[in-house]
Parts: structure tokens; C-alpha cells; sequence
DNA sequence: CCGACTTCGTGAAAACTTGCACAAGGGCGT
DNA sequence: ACGCCCTTGTGCAAGTTTTCACGAAGTCGG
């Protein structure tokens, strides 16, 4: 038992982890030392017992009467979610997006530095985008072999998405952030999560539908 | 009964209606005019009967047999959404995620028009970014009323972000789709949605690690 | 017109997630 | 050294989501 136990993490506490491990570092940044499930459920906006249920999956590393070190639960956080070390990634697509996303700096500064960027325009490459030098797609499998690189940002166009999704799992990329709004299909083993912008305005926009029907005829609601 | 039913939809279920609009935007675009749960599920990487369940909160829209209608059911799929009109948009924020939005045309293109862009940084002021000329966060205001926009996104630096969307509420504001990374607080009434791009990076690296350790490793997932 | 075939719509079971409530455990003041 | 107070960790119940399985309903060929 010289490392960690690794039960399987459900996915609805990992899709939160991040969020706690945010918060951890904003309390640090602050001097904070310590805090409580109470004091985290109000900065993440959820229920203290849903923290302190998320947080027993890594373990026990609370103190009861006191709470969490915030220091030693980053840590273990962090270890969780397979931060110990930096992930180098890759954005294929240099479009609007790819070029916000590679001058954002949130990538970088959380440990995921981007190594390189792809286009298959040629007019686009060697330019330089967020301190990241432009090159063309055919270099992909070079570059994700030399620098051991697992993780690939899907920036292109909906049209070019499927193409540079093939070529990446063939470079032998086996994690995809993808942002362009299409379905790509991968091999089994391949792991993908989307990012849909408009979808979550289409979200949006149905509560504010119904909010907006609500007022316009109250009769509704109040028989309902 | 001149309207529609509007029972309540599950979350679950609302998340996905967009990404099934999608493609049937993408089917009516290759002519094709009929497709069957089974389909649907292929294309949305989701199981049959779940696209059944989520399709059978519109109503009931099938045909036995046969399947759904594209058209026809583009049509339920919007409606249920709020999507019979426009929903004019405002970008708080112009740094590099803001201009990366505004210039990335899919907002516009499905029905959220980005009528406003505001920056607090005076040299950013007067700028066009993507058809839409930044203006001083001071307008908000007027132009959200003049307006009428219900819908902002927030794309600040985090250090902005509460008193941006303090502002945006003041305004009357009442969506918010937040990039910044931070937890906003706002009053109950209004509706917030989170997209965190370092977050999505993170819950892949999880499943990145476990792969690598269990390949380094194989003796631990042989036992497990 | 009928029977074979396809696909929907949905009740019921299973799986997962959330929230409550409280016993267990640790720190701190006296 | 003791007891009070605080906060964790978790069993359990409630709620939600997913999946299965099958009856209902429609099409199509002969």
C-alpha cells in the first residue's frame, strides 16, 4: 500500500473537484489555513454535506471539530485529479477560438501548458498566438510524439473537426476537449468532453421563456 | 388549451435538447427528413431509449414505425427552448475570451444576436471586435434597456467578475452565462450557468492518469 | 385486407445522486 | 485531566436519471 487507494470517483463529485480545488487556491492566496465543509459549501454555492460526501472519496483528511487543511486537501485534490505533474497540450485549430484559448492563460497557469497549435491554413502558420508558434497539421504526430503529449484541444470549424479528430487519436492523442459544435466519433478507448457554448444559452434561454410566460400570464403557474 | 402543455423538464433531459437540435440542423441540411430514436442515439453518442424518454417530454411527436419527422421536430425542439424569437445578447468583457466570443459566430447564428460588448478599460472603448464596437460598461444600463436583453455573458477577469455582474444585475440582467473563473453571487431570481474551460481540461487528466497508472500498473486493475 | 415488421411511448427496475441527521472523534479552555 | 463544543464522516431515505422490456400503433408488401 505504498500509494494511494483510488476508489473510482463518481463522475458528479469529479465534475466538482475542480471547483473546490479553485476555491482552495483563491483561500491560499488569502493566507486562509483552514476551512470548514460550511464555509466551502457557501463559496462553491452547494449543500455542506455534498462537500464534506465529495471530499470522504479521497479519503479522510479532515480534522473533525476543526475542518480542512486547506494546503493538504489542494494536495490531495490535486493528486486525485492527476495534477502532480504539468500536461502538456495541444490546440488544433487557430481560428477565433483557438487563438482565445491559447492566449486565455488559464491553461497554462493551471498546469496545462500549450505546447503547440495546428492549422491546415498555411497562411496562418508560423505566426505566433499567445506566445505559441503556428504550425501546420502535418506536423501533429512529430510534436505529440516528442513531447509526450495525451491531450488535444479541438478548436477547428464543425466542417474540419471530424478530420482533425482522426488525426489526432492516429498521433496518438487519447483525450479530447473538443469545442467545435459537432459530434466526433473516436475510437472506444479515446476520451472525449465537449464544450458547447451555444447549448448552454439554449439553457438559458428556456428558463427565461418560461419566466417570461410565467409573468405574461400569471394564471398559469397559479394553477399548475 | 390555445398553447402549449409546458409540464416541467428534467434537467438531464434539457441539457441534451440542444445537442439533438444540433444534429438536426445537420440532418435538414443533408436533405434528410426522417430519423429514428435509434439514429438520433447513434449520432448523440447516447442509448435509444433515453432519446425516446427526452423526446417524449415534448410531447408525443413520433410515428410508430416510422420515427420522427426533422422538420417537425426541429420546430418542438426550439419551441420548448424559447427559440421562436431571438434572444439579444451583451458580452461584459473584452478581453481576449469576450473578442473570441464575439467574433466566434455561433451565438448569432443560432438565434443570440450580440447586440453589445463593454470593457471598463477606457483603450478598449470604441473598438469593433467581431461587428460589434465595445463600449464603456458605464452604458449597460441604457442599453439593456433599450434593448431589452435579458441574457449576458460574462467574460472578465475573475478579479472583475463580482462587479461586473453586480452591474449586469442592477441592469436587469436575469442570465448570466459566466466564463470567469469564480463562484458570482447574485439574488436568487437570477439564473446563472458556469462554463469553466480549465475544469473540463482537469476531469480529463483524471482519466488520463488512471490510464497511465493502470498501464504502468497492471496488476492493481487485474485485482480491482 | 391482412399479417409481418418496425419503431414509438412508457411503466417499472436499477443505478446514481442528493440531503438529512447523528454518532464518532478531536481540540481547547479551565 | 476533563468535559464541552464543534465539525467530520456516513448510514439511510428521498429524489433523480438511466436503462430495460414490452405493449401499442403505424407502415408496407402481397
Amino acid at each position: 500500500m505504498t500509494d494511494s487507494p483510488r476508489r473510482r470517483i463518481p463522475e458528479a463529485t469529479l465534475s466538482r473537484l475542480p471547483l473546490y480545488l479553485r476555491i482552495l487556491g483563491e483561500l491560499a492566496e488569502e493566507g486562509t489555513t483552514q476551512l470548514s465543509s460550511d464555509q466551502m459549501a457557501t463559496l462553491a454555492g452547494v449543500n455542506a454535506a455534498k462537500v464534506r460526501k465529495d471530499l470522504s472519496y479521497l479519503g479522510s483528511y479532515g480534522t473533525r471539530g476543526v475542518g480542512y487543511d486547506v494546503a493538504f486537501l489542494t494536495y490531495q485534490v490535486q493528486r486525485e485529479l492527476g495534477l502532480t505533474h504539468e500536461w502538456p497540450i495541444v490546440i488544433v485549430g487557430a481560428g477565433n477560438l483557438g487563438q482565445a484559448l491559447s492566449g486565455y492563460g488559464g491553461f497554462t497557469s493551471r498546469g496545462y501548458p500549450v505546447v503547440a497549435m495546428f492549422d491546415s491554413d498555411a497562411s496562418k502558420v508560423d505566426t505566433v498566438i499567445g506566445g505559441v508558434r503556428v504550425r501546420a497539421i502535418e506536423d501533429l504526430p512529430a510534436v505529440v510524439q516528442s513531447m509526450n503529449v495525451s491531450i488535444g484541444v479541438l478548436a477547428t470549424p464543425g466542417a474540419a473537426a471530424q478530420d482533425a479528430a482522426d488525426l489526432m487519436v492516429r498521433a496518438g492523442i487519447t483525450s479530447i476537449l473538443n469545442f467545435a459544435p459537432v459530434v466526433i466519433a473516436v475510437p472506444r478507448a479515446v476520451r472525449v468532453r465537449k464544450v458547447d457554448l451555444a447549448s448552454e444559452l439554449q439553457i438559458l434561454s428556456y428558463y427565461e421563456d418560461r419566466r417570461q410566460s410565467a409573468a405574461a400570464d400569471p394564471a398559469r403557474t397559479a394553477s399548475a
